[in-house]
DNA sequence: AAGACGAAAGTGGTTGA
DNA sequence: TCAACAACTTTCGTCTT
């Protein structure tokens, strides 16, 4: 789903190597790293995922370069042994001339604070994913994300650690990828409450639309979390569908829904969770799974023959 | 003994005056 | 800015397997 598909020069430099990020829903110039458009619209993997491990096998379609390294992963390093490649000692000049290039390579790259702190930024990125456990696509999104609000001197007053959380957060709702506010806040060492504070700040500030979660993104996360077979995973996709198209949704948390079409499925298929379990892992109580339970089977009239 | 159930009171966030 | 409100949580006693 691509508007606006025009534009072929970025306006800031004049390069006509534009690159389409699908994941980040954006148009975005491969000279300066300026987002030229962000009208694209994604919504993540062109074709069906079951669980974590596929969608980021499948997920890998889109910018060749990475964007978390703060130069884009195209630097090169100068040693510092004074020896060419045979290992031969250099002569006097040649070692000046070495030395000189290390150092202008060495000023081109971290050069300034602002550049220092993004490359701190998109270290913290990684970890922050690494802790996750999120696929590739979802880390460079982030950085996309990370980049654009340093473009737009967003970070002042705000911590590196908050501004980092959030726009993980983000790039997860972006890729359909599950994961709290306080899952991310935990990798984070930030609290709850301040990587809420952050992300509702960068949704406001880069007017970005997040669609909201849909109840079915969740149960590739729940079946993961308990071991649940594929079959499961099926059955309770179509109950939520179900439920979605007799509006039993609407108003209702995403995460209480969809562990109780888990919860459902788990019977109806021998392969029994108690509720407790499918609680913790859905970060809901019990009370609220037992709600939605009840719900989902009187009004689906789902026959529980136990 | 563990799990499921449900009533009642408490909590944090949104909404509308 | 504040109170009303809905969804959800916590807690706890009771019933079921």
């Amino acid at each position: 789903m691509i508007k606006s598909e025009k534009i072929t020069v970025c306006p800031e430099c004049g390069n006509n190597d534009l690159i389409r990020d699908y994941e980040a829903g954006e148009l975005v110039c491969e000279g300066c790293g300026m987002v030229v458009s962000s009208e694209l619209f994604s919504y993540g993997p062109e074709w069906r995922a079951f669980n974590l491990e596929q969608r980021e096998k499948r997920t890998r379609v889109g910018a060749p370069l990475t964007w978390t390294i703060h130069d884009k992963g195209l630097s090169t390093i100068i040693d510092w042994t004074g020896r060419d490649i045979y290992g031969r000692g250099l002569k006097p000049e040649q070692r000046a001339q070495a030395y000189r290039l290390r150092k202008w390579n060495r000023r081109s790259k971290v050069s300034g604070a602002s550049e220092r702190n993004l490359a701190y930024a998109l270290s913290e990125l990684t970890k922050i994913a690494y802790k996750l456990n999120l696929p590739k696509n979802v880390l460079e999104t982030a950085s996309v994300i990370y980049r654009q609000v340093v473009r737009k001197r967003l970070i002042r007053g705000r911590s590196i650690q908050g501004v980092a959380a959030a726009s993980i957060y983000m790039a997860c709702r972006q890729c359909n990828v599950i994961r709290t506010l306080e899952e991310v806040g935990k990798a984070a060492n930030i609290t709850k409450k301040e990587s809420g504070r952050n992300y509702r700040f960068l949704l406001r500030k880069l007017e970005t639309r997040v669609p909201p979660v849909e109840a079915k993104s969740y149960v590739s996360k729940f079946v993961n979390q308990l071991t649940l077979s594929g079959n499961v995973e099926n059955l309770a996709m179509q109950i939520l569908e179900q439920a979605v198209a007799m509006r039993l949704t609407s108003g209702r948390g995403p995460a209480g829904i969809a562990a109780a079409a888990t919860y459902i499925a788990s019977l109806l298929t021998n392969e029994r969770r108690t509720q407790g379990e499918i609680a913790r892992g859905a970060q809901v109580t019990e009370v609220t799974i037992r709600n939605r339970y009840k719900e989902l089977t009187q009004k689906l009239s789902i026959e529980m023959d136990l």
